[in-house]
RNA sequence: GGAGAGGUGGCUGAGCGGUCGAAAGCGGCGGAUUGCUAAUCCGUUGUACGGUAAAUAUUCUGUACCCGGGGUUCAAAUCCCCGCCUCUCCGCCA
């Protein structure tokens, strides 16, 4: 969420920052500013009649008989007063909230143009992409070959984008997860392991809702929902806080099942690992002060804690400055990590790192209070640390040798008992 | 699931329908004293949105906030209703 304050003076960046990011708020915006010129002026008017009625509240206390008498039937008319504005300011202000949750927040400047992810900017790349000399597998047919992977079993369980792993194919994932976990406790994360299910307002906090409810499985009954990334929770950990600047940065390593119902995705990625509804993931949550530059070294720094994992797994990636249109409504900017994947000839979406300045303290009511006892919001970033199964793909894709084979990379064998390969049984 | 108790400021914890933004203690901050520390004493101590003002002021001032939402009343932290949460006992259970 935008502050009022600074969208009322520079509506113009406002609706800018929606046509860069293909969020148009033209509209919103204008109707925000009416509203809140029309809640201004109940709220003012109405404050002037309740201080009018407190103090002769006051008064009222004191006095005795016909004369206290008096008085009350003639405050009974203020009263009623009072009343007709609330009714009035209801509304307005039920309003003016909702459109300011949809307001998308405005990018840095360093994002680049573009409508579709086909125009974001390759920022760097590592690795070598390997050249075969033998026929290819896809994760699939190598998983289902050493009986690791089942999606028929998954599929008569649970339907449609589900997987399950078995054998050396469920310790992988295992392996790959905690190794990521035990690397951000080194680099001095607090490995947090929270509710899955959670409250509406973590959803809407984190900018997920409203907007995302699509996305979301809901537990109506219950009024929760199923949490997409343990970014909801870790994030909305400390809200309703004022914390201490002293005890800033937050480093918070979420460790979760996520779920996402993948509307409007039906017929994309349908083959394997890829695109499921539930899947596992570390991510990266920081908690910083209010300070652009501290902001950008937070991005920076979680960027390149994904980039050390990814680089420690031996598997060739990409990162890319993710273009004005490919970004939500809260990020100012995206970092997102492509890892090699053979079966799909490409790079495909592994870590998505973005900032967000205040946008969700905003929601959250996220705040610190600095050494001179000003009270701020935060600053919020996210970024995956590693998401399973979909990395397995890279895994087992860039690890299958000629003998079918799959070698373990050397980082994750010490979670696997000391094994170098996965083969047939 | 059944029965009961309760949710008040950073924490503990008082609070009769009006003078309560809220006692007291702790903690925090400022000061005094002290060779240092400790102890003691004095003072101070929330957030948000407005108005005032040369000023997006640590001045003055108004309003709101005592879990959340409704209601009663001239007036509610205090009464009523709904919800959420916590604790205790019983039942069930990984």
């Amino acid at each position: 969420m935008l502050n009022l304050k600074a969208l009322r003076e520079n509506p113009d960046l406002v609706k800018a920052a929606g046509r860069k990011k293909y969020i148009p708020c033209e509209e919103s915006v204008d109707r925000i500013l009416s509203l809140d010129d029309q809640r201004k002026k109940l709220v003012f008017e109405s404050e002037e009649l309740r201080a009018d009625q407190k103090k002769v509240g006051k008064e009222i206390a004191t006095l005795e008989g016909e004369e206290k008498q008096a008085r009350i039937a003639e405050m009974g008319e203020i009263a009623e007063r009072i009343k007709g504005y609330e009714k009035e300011l209801g509304p307005i202000e039920t309003e003016l909230h909702e459109l300011m949750l949809l307001v998308p927040n405005i990018p840095a400047e360093e994002v680049p143009d573009g409508e579709t992810d086909e125009d974001n900017v390759l920022v760097r790349e590592w690795g070598e992409i390997p050249q075969f000399d033998f026929p290819l597998k896809d994760h699939l047919e190598l998983g289902e070959e050493l009986d690791l992977i089942d999606m028929k079993g998954a599929a008569k369980l649970a339907g449609s984008r589900t997987y399950m792993l078995k054998n050396e194919g469920a310790l992988l994932e295992l392996a790959v997860l905690q190794f990521t976990l035990n690397h951000l406790v080194e680099k001095g994360f607090s490995p947090m392991l929270v509710p899955t299910l959670v409250r509406r307002e973590p959803m809407v906090g984190t900018a997920y809702f409203p907007g995302g409810e699509e996305q979301a499985y809901a537990c109506e009954k219950d009024g929760k929902y199923l949490i997409g990334t343990s970014e909801v929770p870790v994030t909305a950990y400390h809200s309703g806080e004022i914390l201490d600047e002293a005890d800033l940065p937050r480093l918070y390593a979420g460790y979760s099942t996520c779920y996402r119902r993948e509307a409007g995705a039906a017929g994309r990625d349908t083959r394997g690992l890829y695109r499921i509804h539930q899947f596992n993931k570390v991510e990266q949550v920081i908690v910083c002060r209010n300070d652009e530059e501290e902001s950008l070294r937070m991005h920076e720094f979680i960027l390149s804690n994904a980039e050390e994992v990814v680089q420690a797994l031996e598997l060739p990636y990409r990162v890319v400055n993710v273009c004005g249109g490919d970004l939500g409504q809260p990020q100012v900017q995206k970092f997102d990590i492509e890892t090699w994947m053979p079966s799909r000839e490409s790079y495909g979406e592994t870590h998505s790192a973005s900032r967000f300045h205040d946008f969700q303290s905003r929601r959250l009511d996220l705040r610190y209070r600095d050494s001179d006892g000003k009270v701020h919001f935060c600053h919020t970033l996210n970024n995956t640390a590693i998401a399973s199964p979909r990395i397995l793909i890279s895994i087992l894709e860039l690890n299958q040798e000629a003998d079918g084979r799959i070698r373990i990379p050397g980082v994750l064998q010490s979670y696997m008992g000391g094994k170098e390969y996965i083969g047939p049984k």
